[in-house]
RNA sequence: GGCGCCGUGGCGGAGUGGUUACGCAGAGGUCUGCAAAACCUUUUAUGCCGGUUCAAUUCCGGUCGGCGCCUCCA
């Protein structure tokens, strides 16, 4: 299986440091509002990194972790913590809104069928990790302490800007100034913020240089340290975390290891709507709730993020979802041609279709590919039945894998009752007599179950409406 | 200024060095008891300029245009 890996800016082979087992780490959600649909995007597609690995035999090692403290409103260690702020927001306590949005979270998880991750670590239950982390990075030089915090010397780190591929001169050329004198370096970030004095926050903590709470980036290196060890086979996040977030992370576990912090960094695009990027400002986040309001299916939802690639910039609109809830359904009814054989045509090639599949999805996760595979197949379905017991078992063999690839559910996976096939044959009969009163009858019967019909030249063929 | 991405038919969106997925929307048609489905036709597209090649939408260079991150944000 490949992958493109942003330290390398190339595709290469996943090989992991103790195969099968591959180690993942996703930087998860801030849990201080909803999650918008941008952000689901994401998440489906490390899922499908997931499941993809466990299709190539790989037993993936997933930790998701859910950021409740720390990440504040600017990455440049300024302003309100977001859960600090969400809480005034919603007038509950900053430990009210992480939990809220928390479970939301990982309810959300389940309603877009994701793979169950090992771990779903909370920053707020990993805080002596953190501090530990910090005493390791003050004892090597690397950390000092000013006014409102202690902060990482990023200029001890010579490899710093090697990962985004910064030009760190050029880059302050265009940032905006930098509000705190105090920090040695432009690039400095905080690990441990000190509580303001002049209110109580909602979360602090005791530590040795002071009460306060983590920084954001520190989080991640700790809890990734704790459930999967020093050096990470894939770690995966959005693509706007590569200049600040991820460096940081970078800088922060390799001072303290001393080895290489991930070895594959997977990097997820962002998706547009009306050619605008979602953002609060904007107001134009959708949630999964607006998407059911509209009749659509989570499931067409999640069809419709894999059509595109995860590292291009794709767009959302309601006509793509509903193109989407359309090929879901053509799916779905290929996949009941497993109980309806039929005579004539090509035979169903199992191995090919395997291979293509496979192929395609085992390419830098080519899911638009794969989705051109699954097309091609349900044409030949279409076009050719299924002709006997083995060529059915043949293309549940195929859906399952298709199923398991996309965490779609496109094979029910049982017929229809015996009372509905014996209603389609006494159906055939009032036709044969030319009755049709009664054979549209009992059509209406079947379509009040669900169970729609087309009279193909050579038999009656149902699906599920 | 730095890092990166993209320019395809009415729309969304793929693949492919030579025969143009798929979905949505519109028009006409074949088939059908009807319906549905399928198929056919309809305006069969690849920003622009060069280069490589027998052949480029597909590779290379340039150019124009759009976008993202560097600042909240996946």
């Amino acid at each position: 299986m490949k992958l493109y890996n942003t330290l390398t800016r190339q595709i290469e082979e996943i090989t992991p440091l103790q195969a099968p087992t591959v180690t993942v780490y996703t930087c998860g959600p801030t849990v201080y509002d909803y999650p918008h649909i941008g952000n689901w995007f994401t998440f489906i597609r490390y899922d499908l990194l997931i499941r993809t690995l466990r299709m190539s035999g790989f037993e993936p090692k997933w930790v998701l972790n859910i950021t409740d403290v720390g990440h504040l409103v600017s990455d440049a260690d300024e302003g309100e913590d977001k859960l600090e702020k969400g809480a005034k927001r919603e007038g509950k306590t900053a430990w009210d809104v992480a939990k809220f949005y928390a479970d939301y979270f990982t309810e959300g998880l389940k309603r877009l069928n994701f793979t169950q991750p090992h771990e779903l670590p909370k920053a707020t239950e990993h805080i002596a990790e953190q501090i530990q982390l910090v005493k390791e990075l003050e004892a090597k030089g690397f950390t000092y302490v000013i006014d409102d915090g202690v902060y990482y010397d990023t200029s001890k780190f010579p490899k710093y800007a090697d990962f985004a591929r910064l030009d760190l001169d050029e880059q302050q050329a265009g940032a905006r100034v930098e509000v705190n004198a105090q920090k040695r370096n432009p690039t400095d970030f905080a690990l441990w913020k000190f509580s303001p004095k002049d209110h109580q926050r909602d979360m602090e903590w005791d530590s040795p240089w002071g009460k306060g709470f983590p920084g954001w980036h520190l989080e991640c290196s700790a809890m990734s340290r704790k459930y999967l060890g020093d050096t990470l086979d894939i770690h995966s996040g959005g693509i706007d975390h590569v200049p600040v977030h991820h460096t940081n992370e970078i800088a922060q576990s390799e001072a303290a290891t001393g080895k290489p912090f991930a070895n594959v960094w997977m990097h997820t695009n962002h998706i547009l709507i009306n050619d605008e990027k979602i953002s609060k400002s904007l107001n134009n986040g959708i949630t999964l709730e607006d998407i059911e309001a509209k009749g659509f299916s989570l499931e067409a939802f999640r069809l419709h993020v894999l059509e595109s690639h995860y590292r291009s910039q794709s767009k959302f609109s309601w006509e793509s979802l509903e193109a989407a809830q359309n090929r879901l359904k053509a799916y779905q009814q290929m996949a009941d041609m497993v109980y309806q054989p039929t005579t004539t045509g090509e035979k169903l090639d199992k191995h090919k279709w395997r291979m293509e599949l496979e192929a395609s999805i085992q390419n830098d996760l080519d899911t638009p590919k794969f989705l051109a595979v699954v097309s091609a197949l349900s044409a030949h379905v279409t076009e050719n039945g299924i002709h006997n017991e083995g060529e059915a078992e043949d293309l549940q063999f195929l859906f399952h894998l298709i199923d398991e690839v996309l965490g779609t559910n496109l094979f029910w996976g049982n017929d229809i009752t015996e009372e509905q096939k014996q209603i389609i044959a006494e159906r055939e009969k009032a036709r044969e007599n030319k009755d049709w009163a009664k054979s549209d009858e009992l059509r209406d019967q079947l379509t009040e179950q669900g169970i729609g019909l087309n009279d193909m030249p050579n038999g009656t063929i149902w699906f599920r409406l």
